[in-house]
DNA sequence: TTGCATAAGTTAACAGTGTTAACTATATTT
DNA sequence: AAATATAGTTAACACTGTTAACTTATGCAA
């Protein structure tokens, strides 16, 4: 029948399979709730067949940990057509920022969860985090182009690009995990601002072209 | 009365003998180590017991969450002594970062996770986030001081507050989390930093100062 | 064709988790 | 003494990741 047909036709790429149903229970309910057992229900296939594919749900959260990195790869892509250095590195950020806010959880499975990247160190040849440094080396080019362009004069290149990122992830997380809104719902100050991390990251820009 | 208050006073002890006993786990192994089943063997009581004293194990995580608030608040006593208001912004931020280091745990539990600040919502008269914002409002407290001194000029003290907040926070989970120790092993612009996060804080306030 | 090795997938289980309904034993009140 | 309220327990539900042991199907050499 159609079920069996595509049954067979999952069994040519199993291991992609698996992963599609990871990723589509992982959109829609959450990394959390996407477990092992669920994810064997979607592809119709008992649990246990997951792991003659992958290691542990550790390495299925990898594999989609490098998904969300092809993502926000594609959307720095644009970057490539802002001439200006500091007017790149704004742009840098506010993709940044739209990718975490719009993708809260590949942001968390990229950036927060300590399962993905903890994964590597354990299997691998001491495999480096080869995204992450990827998309910090884009920042590092960024920021060094700033300061070729008379930004951030006597700073040292990596410890601004810490600085950027940490500001931008910060910003992210407090926001997505709720910490911000719990906050604006009283202290008065947050109140009137529409939108606050907008706003903030707005307010930072302004304070990195001012410094002297 | 008095065989009444004895037994309140009773409740009130095993109340906190739960929380003790859930301090100590998730001091010694962590929050998700921290079981309920654990916690009540214990102290020797039936894990059903808990849910006497406590509605769920958000409300554990709240309550530990609030204790590592009044750390947090101790810690920052040191604050008063410290007359110029950029010196006493610097050291508040030092001590932010130390304090998370040091009690990765507890900085988890107030900074990171959803749980206990999500029980806020689901409980109570729409209670607020007390614990955070009195922290952000010493924070607000300092920047204001700042900018009377003469920094962050024609900048909004709120945005400039969540931007300071923000960037500790990024480096502090980014560094908890492994982030940066992963990308840092072999990057070598990273590699040459013998202390990342205590440069790039330095690196932080001599942006700040600078701002013209 | 028979016999066998290998691969692919399954069943059943282990050791946990948070949480709840229903029960018991004890102490207090009527 | 009987009724009731309190404190705590047992047993269960519905989950979780993961593993050992089993079955079934396939391809290949004798």
């Amino acid at each position: 029948m159609g079920i069996k047909e595509r049954k067979e036709k999952h069994k040519e790429n199993l291991r992609q399979s698996i992963l599609d149903a990871a990723k589509k229970l992982f959109l829609s309910e959450g990394y959390d709730a996407t477990s092992i057992r669920k994810i064997a229900a979607e592809i119709e296939f008992s649990p246990t067949t997951i792991y003659l594919y992958y290691k542990d749900k550790a390495e299925i959260a990898h594999a989609l940990h490098v998904e969300g990195f092809k993502l926000l790869a594609t959307q720095f892509g644009v970057l490539q057509f802002v001439k200006d250095p500091f007017e790149r590195l704004k742009a840098m950020g506010e993709i940044y920022l739209r990718f975490a806010l719009e993708n809260s959880d590949f942001y968390e499975l990229m950036f927060v969860l300590k399962e993905p990247i903890a994964h590597l160190k354990g299997s691998c040849v001491y495999e480096n985090w080869e995204e992450g440094e990827q998309a910090f080396q884009a920042l590092l080019y960024n920021v060094s182009a700033c300061q070729q362009a008379g930004y951030f004069k006597n700073l040292d290149t990596t410890a601004v690009s810490m600085i950027a990122w940490s500001t931008l992830h910060g910003l992210c997380t407090l926001k997505l995990h709720g910490h911000i809104d719990h906050m604006s719902s009283h202290e008065p100050s947050l109140q009137q601002m529409e939108d606050i991390v907008k706003q903030s990251y707005n307010t930072f820009m302004v304070m990195l072209e001012r410094i002297k």
